[in-house]
DNA sequence: CTAGCCTTGACG
DNA sequence: CGTCAAGGCTAG
């Protein structure tokens, strides 16, 4: 795949291939610097100006000189030979309004040097332009994510830091800054759209009764019914809630959340990076995730991305609207069939959460628990050690059914968890059917990221 | 916000 | 492997 984040104007401007030289332009930007009647400019030639200043030793041949402010400058930023400052101010302020943001207070010709160069931005920046500073240089959001997520790729790949999310700082998560009482988040009914569950004729059948029990809160009083988690059960739930929390159901800052940015595939898959990369924090943060070798943490999180999205789409949605929350607001299901034109799998997805969400309501400990169960997988492409991942699977549909034991008594949680798990092998079907729109995308158009973890290569 | 320093990927 | 030119981070 040819790599889009750099096929700028950076390849097309001839660059000098000698780098002590300064080219006949680079002469005529220093020269244009000079121009100034401030001879300041120049007090920082080889020798002399180290005590105020840091710079790199070992680089004594960089004699050139910032077209900007005169400061010493290391090469060519944005087209241009400009010193790291300028580069950043470059950078921080290239498309903004020089009309209403940056407004010189003098005469709009102020002498930019290393010592003014802070006073005026206005000025500076024009004087950016006029050296040849080019903004379209900077990449824009996409590239940068895109950049981002090449860095990223590479150093899972090497491995030191398998699946690093966002490669900034990637500190291991205080847990305790978040631990709020369990009995806070696994709520069975923190709802606030708890919605009758006519709608959901198709496959609730078996389960009726049993939603209705939970929708009017009738359980049994006697705590003898009640399951009562081991400790380690629950810190382990409680971990595995709050990082759900703070990751997946946390509802990532998106400014594409319009039905206008759905039109097609592409999109539907690129808008999904967000999502993906908090699902990737999730895990991360999981031990037992963490404890797989990292062929294995690839393979079960890749088999594991189309599913994780249904369930989260599930989560997310609103039975009454007909609709994801977003962040932005609510964006209707009909974004998918738009998107794709595929009108049986819209309908088949908008189903599929409806019946599961009024089984789980917004019971998000349950959204926690089965995405964990989702991962750890033992039938996902390319795992090297399934018996291990089978082993895993088993611990968490235990903490699954002692969880339903302890939130819905025994006397429901056996069919309780038979219907949840019920739909999640449906999941895998739903998933398949999804994967088709995957044919539909032009992987040219695709992020880095998403190309990855979907196999799109 | 500024500016210095650092990390990266591409390229030769 | 060194250089270049992007972006990120952060003390001040």
């Amino acid at each position: 795949m040819a790599d889009s984040s750099h096929i700028k104007e950076s390849e097309v401007v001839p660059l000098h291939e000698d780098s002590e030289e300064l080219s006949p332009a680079t002469l005529h930007l220093v020269n244009m610097a000079g121009s100034s009647d401030d001879t300041e400019n120049f007090v920082f030639s080889e020798e002399g100006d180290d005590s105020m200043r840091k710079r790199p030793k070992s680089k004594m041949k960089h004699s050139k000189t910032c077209g900007v402010c005169g400061d010493r400058a290391l090469g060519y930023n944005f087209n241009a030979v400009t010193c790291e400052s300028c580069k950043a101010f470059f950078r921080r302020n290239a498309f903004k309004d020089t009309v209403s943001q940056i407004k010189c207070l003098f005469k709009g010709n102020c002498v930019i040097d290393l010592r003014t160069r802070r006073f005026c931005p206005a000025c500076r920046i024009k004087k950016c332009f006029e050296i040849g500073m080019k903004r379209d240089m900077i990449l824009d959001d996409g590239e940068r994510k895109a950049r981002m997520a090449k860095v990223l790729h590479n150093r899972a790949k090497k491995g030191q830091n398998p699946i690093t999310t966002t490669g900034i700082k990637e500190e291991p998560i205080d847990h305790d800054e978040f631990r709020v009482e369990s009995s806070n988040i696994s709520s069975p009914s923190c709802s606030e759209s708890v919605q009758s569950p006519s709608a959901t004729s198709s496959t609730a059948n078996c389960s009726d009764k049993l939603f209705q029990q939970i929708l009017q809160d009738r359980f049994p009083t006697d705590p003898g019914m009640y399951r009562q988690l081991t400790e380690p059960d629950r810190l382990l739930l409680n971990d595995i809630a709050v990082c759900y929390e703070t990751t997946v159901a946390a509802l990532p800052d998106m400014d594409f959340c319009q039905p206008e940015n759905y039109q097609n595939a592409n999109d539907l898959v690129n808008n999904s990076e967000m999502c993906v990369r908090q699902l990737i924090k999730f895990v991360k943060r999981l031990d037992d995730f963490r404890s797989l070798c990292q062929e294995d943490q690839i393979a079960a999180l890749k088999s594991a991305i189309m599913k994780s999205l249904l369930l989260r789409s599930v989560a997310f949605y609103i039975m009454e609207k007909d609709a994801w929350l977003t962040q932005k607001g609510e964006i209707p299901t009909s974004i998918l069939r738009e998107a794709t034109g595929f009108n049986f799998l819209h309908d088949l997805h908008v189903g599929y959460c409806r019946t599961l969400k009024s089984i789980i309501l917004n019971n998000f400990t349950l959204y926690a628990l089965l995405q964990v169960l989702m991962i750890f997988h033992p039938d996902g492409n390319n795992l090297l050690d399934r018996e291990l991942m089978s082993n895993l699977q088993d611990k968490y549909i235990n903490l699954l059914k002692h969880y339903l034991e302890s939130e819905y008594s025994f006397e429901f949680a056996q069919e309780y968890f038979v219907a949840i798990l019920g739909k999640m092998s449906e999941l895998k079907t739903l998933s398949d059917h999804h994967s088709r729109i995957l044919l539909q995308v032009n992987p040219n158009q695709i992020e880095p990221l998403m190309l990855e973890v979907l196999n799109l290569k």
